[in-house]
DNA sequence: TGTCTCATTTTTTTT
DNA sequence: AAATGAGACA
């Protein structure tokens, strides 16, 4: 075993240690992944079977990295049936191979978020409750609530804690929704996310002869990222690893950013009350950062209360400071920041790849992706809309999912007429009910209508039946064939494909192209399992493509991009240059996040951000933003006066803006400013100090004029606006077009509309899309 | 049934 | 800003 004197001593010691329960306390940069990988290694070297080695992740790719490892170190065959993957994965794996004992078949579909909030709407308005109050997120949010903490449908309605927040939101039929939310999935033969940790709990718990087998296979659990586990990962974990209990989490209270969902810090500070005679190690030397990130980062951290005491150092270079700067709008710091990457990589020669933007919400990256395609720096953003979420390729999917699982109401609602067969709202509604009623999936009822009395005229009976027996005719061939040839047969049968190509705007060809990117990344997928003689069938194709997440797509590597994310998706990684992006008062801290332990979550959020940078950590802040379509203020996040001030160096920004320690907290009146809020508003300079004479467009023939079209009919919002000899600012208000004529080449036009009541003309600028 | 228009709501982070 | 929902109309 050689590559254990790559480690640093206490890394050893917590690698080597195995006589008991094991709880590694890891600082940030402090070579966790490293401990983990090696231990695996070092169980390896030692004679225990890969099949015999449970190893749980936060993400499929650390799984995947981590793996790849491990197999460099001992050796493909020694390596390759490690059981490593997240707590999700696993669990869906276990599930499927154990699905009767749960009244599932194996071949369950997985729930995603659309598919949960689809339902959760239906049964609200099914059971008569109104939609204001049990708004499907605050429900699903409830529900997700319950699972993460194993609590069941009848336990929930038993509950006072539950029942109480529920009063307070006069939910006082929550525990009835969920009960039907849950009968409903297990009707469908589906599970969401939660339910998969839930069931593999009541998997474990009720069948002692299964539960055995598993404690058997794995002699070793090992789990990452422990501090963001909730109690039902908790239990899992323990059921798993008894009754021997050879088990080792690593994780750092320091980082735990999860508990909105579910994840609770106890598991991590409890630990050792739980596995008695649990030995600890800490892990503190920090091989990431400078000194002065670390130091930042720690003074930091220290403001918060909870929290396992440890010293985190670094021993590198004592390197630069902390760079804040603070801009006037949104627009400017975005801007700024892609100037400075520019100037970076041209003058410094550092490469995009070391370079992250992180920002506390997806919707920060729009202006900023602007701002990098106006410079052409080359940019990969995680989160936000990703392939697999785009509208023809779930509805594609849906076509698989509903051939593999008959039962799959959420997905056949979804395509039942995609394309277009005449088949609207008023027909699907009554075969759900009559579904409902007999107690049989929608597709049955579709085969026959007539057997289950659902009232349809012969004509829509036709169509009902001609798409219940295409969707037979895919359950057929699906068996028969590799998922290529089965998703090109789906995609031409269904008429999605001719559909897609018909449709000659930008969509439409956009549509096309992604479904034949669906195609070739599917054939990709049988070719890759061809050569490991795998499987080739779309069945694992669907249940693996439902777990995915965006980390897990694969993007074009040839190009070297800078990376823009959340905080949250950040964790685990680093970069040598990290810029952290709207640092300012109800933004980072949220608004959302007001009481004391919440305002302690976002300060390790920050401190999980600054973490992750090598070199150099630029902070910024803007004075103004838009949010939700409407401007707002604020003040420089109070983090920043809780980084100890020697570790920070301000920079001067192209405007004053108020400095976080030496200006007091401004305040805004009715969302302005009340001093000269002229200053803020920067006049557009090309705004025409005459008007031009207007084309009369109406909004219908927009594009065939212009050639550009609105992306939504009453976007236009003005920002500023010309009266002949001056410019005035601030006019916002929402209209319908009137006029539309072109400025230059540019993707701005100028709109003439008039506002609600007043029928004032304005001039605005719009943002439109080409076409 | 499907399309278009208008109005209201959303309001963080994700496996 | 963008998504969702309701209502009008062909």
């Amino acid at each position: 075993m050689q590559f254990i004197d790559e480690l640093n001593e206490s890394q050893r010691a917590a690698v080597s240690y195995n006589d008991g329960p094991l709880l590694v306390i890891a600082g940030a940069g402090s070579g966790k992944t490293r401990v983990l990988t090696y231990k695996i290694a070092y169980l390896l070297t030692q004679g225990i079977p890969a099949g015999h080695i449970l190893a749980l992740t936060f993400t499929n790719k650390a799984a995947r990295e981590m793996k790849q490892r491990i197999i460099h170190l001992v050796g493909e065959e020694v390596g390759r049936y490690l059981w490593m993957g997240t707590f999700h994965s696993i669990c869906a794996r276990i599930l499927r191979a154990e699905a009767e004992h749960v009244g599932f078949t194996r071949d369950f579909t997985i729930y995603d978020q659309a598919d949960q909030k689809s339902l959760v709407k239906k049964i609200v308005k099914e059971l008569q409750l109104d939609d204001k109050i049990y708004k499907s997120n605050m429900v699903l949010a409830r529900i997700s609530s319950a699972k993460a903490n194993f609590i069941d449908p009848e336990a929930y309605a038993q509950s006072d804690s539950y029942a109480k927040i529920d009063r307070l939101e006069r939910l006082y039929k929550m525990a009835s929704v969920y009960s039907e939310y849950n009968r409903r999935l297990r009707a469908a033969n589906a599970m969401d996310f939660d339910d998969l940790l839930m069931y593999t709990v009541l998997l474990l718990n009720n069948n002692p002869e299964v539960r055995q087998r598993y404690q058997q296979r794995f002699w070793h659990v090992l789990v990452d990222e422990y501090q963001d586990t909730n109690h039902t990962q908790y239990l899992i974990v323990k059921l798993l690893a008894e009754p021997q209990n050879h088990i080792c989490v690593v994780g750092d209270d320091a980082q735990s950013i999860y508990s909105f969902r579910g994840a609770t810090i106890e598991n991590i500070l409890t630990f050792q009350n739980g596995y008695t005679g649990a030995k600890l190690f800490k892990l503190e030397r920090n091989y990431r950062s400078t000194q002065n990130i670390v130091n930042a980062a720690n003074s930091l951290i220290h403001k918060n209360k909870g929290q396992i005491y440890k010293e985190v150092y670094s021993e590198k270079e004592v390197g630069e400071r902390l760079y804040l700067t603070g801009y006037s709008s949104d627009r400017e710091e975005s801007s700024a920041i892609a100037k400075q990457i520019m100037s970076m990589h041209k003058l410094n020669h550092r490469d995009y790849e070391q370079i992250a933007i992180l920002y506390r919400t997806n919707a920060q990256s729009r202006n900023l992706e602007e701002e990098m395609r106006k410079l052409g720096i080359p940019y990969r953003i995680y989160g936000g809309m990703s392939f697999y979420q785009r509208k023809e390729i779930r509805d594609a999917i849906a076509y698989f999912r509903l051939a593999a699982n008959s039962s799959d109401d959420e997905a056949l609602e979804r395509i039942v007429n995609v394309p277009k067969r005449g088949i609207g709202d008023t027909t699907v509604t009554r075969v759900r009910e009559a579904a409902l009623r007999e107690n049989v999936p929608m597709l049955r009822v579709m085969q026959s209508p007539q057997v289950y009395a659902a009232e349809i005229a012969a004509a829509t009976q036709k169509k009902l039946q001609a798409f219940a027996e295409k969707i037979g005719l895919f359950a057929e061939k699906m068996q028969e064939m590799n998922a290529f040839e089965f998703a090109q047969l789906v995609l031409n049968q269904s008429g999605m494909m001719a559909d897609a190509a018909i449709d000659t705007t930008a969509e439409g060809i956009d549509r096309k192209g992604n479904l034949e990117e669906l195609l070739s990344g599917i054939r990709q997928y049988v070719e890759d399992r061809t050569q490991q003689g795998e499987d080739t069938s779309i069945t694992d194709f669907v249940h693996e493509v439902s777990l995915l997440t965006d980390q897990d797509e694969n993007s074009d590597d040839s190009v070297a991009r800078i990376t823009m994310m959340t905080v949250h998706s950040a964790k685990g990684l680093e970069f040598p240059v990290v810029f952290i992006a709207g640092l300012e008062e109800n933004l980072f801290p949220s608004t959302y996040c007001q009481t004391e332990s919440e305002l302690e979550e976002e300060r390790r959020l920050l401190y999980v951000a600054i973490t992750r940078a090598e070199q150099e950590c630029y902070l910024t802040y803007a004075s103004s933003r838009w949010r939700n379509g409407q401007l707002s203020f604020s003040n420089p996040s109070r983090f920043l006066k809780d980084i100890d001030r020697q570790y920070i160096q301000q920079l001067s920004a192209p405007s004053k803006e108020p400095s976080p320690w030496n200006d007091p907290p401004r305040t805004w009146y009715g969302g302005e400013l009340l001093s000269d809020p002229t200053e803020r508003y920067i006049p557009h300079a090309n705004a025409p100090k005459t008007p031009i004479t207007p084309t009369t467009v109406s909004s219908r023939n927009l594009k065939a004029t212009t050639g550009l079209k609105p992306r939504t009919p009453q976007q236009a919002i003005a920002t500023e606006w010309n009266t002949g000899d001056r410019i005035e600012h601030k006019v916002f208000g929402k209209g319908t077009i009137l006029r539309v004529y072109r400025e230059n080449d540019n993707d701005k036009i100028e709109i003439e509309f008039d506002t609600k009541g007043t029928k004032t003309l304005l001039l605005a600028y719009a943002k439109l899309d080409r076409i």
